[in-house]
This record gives structure tokens, C-alpha cells and sequence, in this order.
RNA sequence: GGAGAGAUACCCAAGUGGCUGAAGGGUCUGGCUUCGAAUACCAGUAGGUCGGUAGUACCGGCGCGAGGGUUCAAAUCCCUCUCUCUCCGCCA
């Protein structure tokens, strides 16, 4: 959410920031509007409440005095009414406002090239070489398949499209790449782990920015109001809501390993086969609330550590920084990590590290404090996967299958394996 | 799912409609005392938020789990909801 605040002072510099995003209208003049329009009944309202607090201390005092009261209860009645019809008002502008808020996207960093989609991301680097096959190389649904490691077609039978079934060293495999990530990001990288509900309330979803606007992207537990969490972003973010974290805690550093779940819902006939787009997907997530001067720099960090794992693992990839008009709702900048994806013939997106500046700790009321004689600030908080899981096992399928149809497994994997070199 | 008990500030806690614009205690901070400290004593400790307004000054609104209602007036009375605890049921 922007600060109301800001876009008063600033409209048009607001108002222009998030227009780089390019499509269509945000609502700001609305919100000019509803602003003016809320004060002006403020200053009337609370006239009225004064009036009626400083009456009403007199009210004992004139009873003790034996003096009839009843006029004046008469004159009070009316303005108690009053107040009552204006409160209604400056309560329906505020529910308004604050819709209007939660519908606008964040504005995006200077810094971040003005583009219409992703053909306008730009490379910010690009680490290891692609590598040459000397014989026919296979998509990982083929590889795994083949190994009896991944079933599709009973995950079918059990749920649908867009589920698979992970058996044997598949699923050990699975489990394998979890736990080296969240043992890199814990032991070596400095973060705290957490394992959160995966499924949580409305307002954990409008903290992170997915309501009210993407409610049709989500899966939803009519019974006790809840969603199924599409990223472990949304608990791990939240679990600070509402709190104001002493200064002497930032950074705070969380990473989480949980199954995620979407919809998918705008992406049919894209990525129909594999372990690449589904509605059930693992991912490790790493966390950050920090101060507003260090959060940039931790976004460097955070890109970084989630770069430590391909590099372990020895799988190309590239970073990219998106474009405004591929930025995602909430962000106001982002990394993409892309690992080569040999059946794909192009690098394949595998983490996304974005800072939010204070955009997410505004609605999720998340703060600090300096010191005890300064106000409460809003923290930044950033986040990045570190990394999809099942897009790791992809690649890790693709990048080291071998003509025989076997799949050498990097060695950073093998402890985790049972000290195995290769599923065969 | 059933029955009961709770939720008041940093912590404990009083409070059945109007000198409660929340007592008292603890904690912490400052003062005093002291060579220094402890103790005692004195003072402050309601933070936050929204406005007036550019402000850490000043004035006002809000605030006792959340949201409604009754009333001239609500921490206090009524309704709904959330969470915590105890017991019962069910259960990995």
C-alpha cells in the first residue's frame, strides 16, 4: 500500500511513478478526492466530539447542583446524532480510501528500466555455459519417466493436470534438494529457519499484496475462510504483523521450505508437461525485514544467496532485473534467476528476489523503532525463492542426464542421497 | 463439536454508567543519598494513531481483544466475532 501521506504531498510524482508500469488508470484521482473530502469531515466531527466530551463533564456536577438537565439532554441527543451520521460518512470514505489503496501497485525503483513486459527485462549476468549434448538430449517428464522416478500419469488419476507424483530416488531427490537449501541458508547464510501453516486467513493474504486484487489466482477453503498459501512469503512476511521489532533485531533474516499452490489459472496451455507449472510446487522462500537505508544492499545479499545454490549445484543460469511493466504487483524491483532448461532451448525462471521497500510492512503493519524517543518507521521487506524445488529437480535432470538415459548427481546433492553418484 | 472461565498499558492488576480524559504495584528512566553502589525516598513512565499544520512543541479526535448497538454520557449494559485457558468428545 502507498502512503496516503506521500501521494498528498507528491501527487504527481506518485501518480507517475507507478504510471511506468504502463496499462490503464490507478484510481489516483479518487483518492484525491476521498482524502479532501475525509479531513474536511474530521475537522467537523471532532469539533462536534469536543463539544460533546466537555459537555458531558459538566453533566454530575450540574445534577449535584439540583439543575434540571433535561433540555440540554435534549440538544445532546441531537448532537450525538449528528456525530453518529457523520462518523458513518468518514467511515465509508475510509473503507473506500483504503480499497482504492490496496488496488494500486507499488511504484517501482528509479532505477528500474520502463518496460512493457518481460522482452524488456535486461542480463544482469550470466554464470556457467550451456551445455553441448553429443547425443539426443530428453525433457526431464521423458528422463524421469524413464527412471521411474516421476509419474504423471497416475498423478492424473489421483488430482488432475498440473500434479505429479514423485516415487523412489525421485522423491528422495525432492527431499534432497530441500534440505541442502535450507541447510546452505541456515548453517552458512545466516537465516532463521520457519515452518509456517499452510494455509492461512484473509488478512495474511492482504498483508503481502494477493488481496484483494488476486483472489481468483488462489486456492480457497470456503469452510473456515482460508487460503492455501501460494508462497511461503505470505506466513513467513506476516509473522511479523503488528509488531514493532527493536532495531537491534534487523536484519531479520527467514527461510522456509513449503509446498505452494496455484491456480494457474491464466496459464492454460502454457507448460502442460513436466515438473514446471504446477498447482502443487515445493519451494524453499528466504525472507528479509530490514531497515529502509540497508534494504537494497540486502537485496544484492538475498539474489546472491539464492545464487549460492545453482552454483553448488553447477547449473547455468542468468540473472535478469525486470522491467516496470513486468514487475509484480507488490514489488519495486526484482531479480529473476534463470537456469538453463535444455528442452525448453532457453533459460527457464527459478527465483524471483524482490525488495517492497515499505509497501508490504504498511498493510501487514510491520515496524521498528531507532531508538525509544523516535516514532515507529516501517521496515522494508524482501523476499526470493531459494529455490522452486521441483524447477531445481528439472534442471538438475536435464543439465546432467547422460546418453544412457541415467542422471549424475551433483556432488553438493550426494550426502543428501545416501553418498549416490547417479540414478540410474 | 459441547460446557465453563478469561482478554485492561512494557508486565501484574483494580475497576457494575458520570471527579476513571483508567487506581495501585512492578519494571525502566531521571533525581536525591553515596567515595562508589545497594536500600529508602522523590518524580516521570500511554504507547500508538488520525487531524489542525511543515514540526519530537501546542490543541483536538480515537483507544480497556475486534466490530456493532443502547444512552445526553460506555472499560462498565446488550449483540456478534476472534483468540487464550480448563473440562468433555473426536483424533495423527
Amino acid at each position: 500500500m502507498l502512503d496516503i501521506k506521500k501521494i498528498r504531498e507528491d501527487f504527481d510524482g506518485m501518480k507517475a511513478g507507478v504510471e511506468r508500469r504502463g496499462k490503464g488508470d490507478f484510481g489516483f484521482d479518487k483518492i484525491k478526492e476521498l482524502d479532501v473530502k475525509r479531513r474536511e469531515l474530521l475537522a467537523e466531527v471532532e469539533a462536534l466530539k469536543n463539544k460533546q466530551n466537555v459537555t458531558s463533564r459538566e453533566v454530575p456536577k450540574l445534577k449535584k447542583e439540583g439543575k434540571d438537565v433535561s433540555e440540554l439532554f435534549k440538544e445532546m441527543k441531537q448532537l450525538s446524532n449528528r456525530i453518529k451520521e457523520l462518523d458513518a460518512e468518514v467511515g465509508d470514505i475510509e473503507v473506500e480510501l483504503r480499497n482504492v489503496l490496496l488496488g494500486i501497485p507499488n511504484v517501482p525503483n528509479k532505477d528500474v528500466q520502463e518496460g512493457l513486459d518481460d522482452s524488456d527485462n535486461v542480463e544482469i549476468r550470466k554464470v556457467g555455459e550451456p551445455r553441448e549434448f553429443d547425443f539426443e538430449a530428453k525433457a526431464h517428464w521423458d528422463i524421469g519417466e524413464g527412471l521411474d522416478i516421476l509419474d504423471f500419469e497416475r498423478a492424473g488419476k489421483l488430482s488432475g493436470a498440473r500434479f505429479t507424483v514423485y516415487k523412489g530416488l525421485g522423491a528422495k531427490l525432492e527431499r534432497a534438494v530441500i534440505n541442502f537449501m535450507l541447510d546452505l541458508h541456515t548453517e552458512e547464510q545466516g537465516y532463521t529457519e520457519i515452518l509456517p501453516p499452510f494455509m492461512v486467513n484473509r488478512e495474511s493474504m492482504t498483508g503481502t499484496g494477493q488481496l484483494p486484487k488476486f483472489e481468483d489466482d488462489m486456492f480457497y477453503v470456503p469452510a473456515k475462510d482460508f487460503f492455501l498459501i501460494p508462497t511461503a512469503e505470505v506466513p513467513v512476511t506476516n509473522l511479523r504483523a503488528k509488531e514493532i521489532i527493536p532495531m537491534e533485531e534487523l536484519p531479520v533474516y527467514y527461510t522456509a521450505y513449503t509446498p505452494c499452490f496455484r491456480k494457474e489459472a491464466g496459464s492454460a496451455g502454457r507448460d502442460t508437461r513436466g515438473l514446471i507449472r504446477q498447482h502443487q510446487f515445493n519451494k524453499v522462500e528466504m525472507v528479509k525485514l530490514t531497515t529502509p537505508e540497508t534494504s537494497y544492499e540486502e537485496l544484492e545479499k538475498l539474489t546472491n544467496d539464492a545464487e549460492e545454490v545453482l552454483k553448488r549445484l553447477g547449473i547455468p543460469y542468468r540473472v535478469v532485473r525486470l522491467s516496470t511493466g513486468d514487475l509484480g504487483f507488490s514489488s519495486a524491483m526484482t531479480y529473476d534467476i534463470e537456469v538453463w532448461m535444455p528442452s525448453y532451448g532457453r533459460y527457464v525462471e527459478i527465483s524471483s528476489c524482490s525488495d517492497f521497500e515499505d509497501f508490504q510492512a504498511r498493510r501487514a503493519n510491520i515496524r521498528f523503532k531507532r531508538d525509544k524517543d523516535t516514532k515507529p518507521e516501517f521496515v522494508h521487506t524482501l523476499n526470493g525463492s531459494g529455490l522452486a524445488v521441483g524447477r531445481t529437480v528439472a534442471a538438475i535432470l536435464e543439465n546432467f542426464q547422460q546418453e544412457d538415459g541415467s542422471v549424475v548427481i551433483p556432488e553438493a546433492l550426494r550426502p543428501y542421497m545416501g553418498g549416490r553418484e547417479v540414478i540410474k
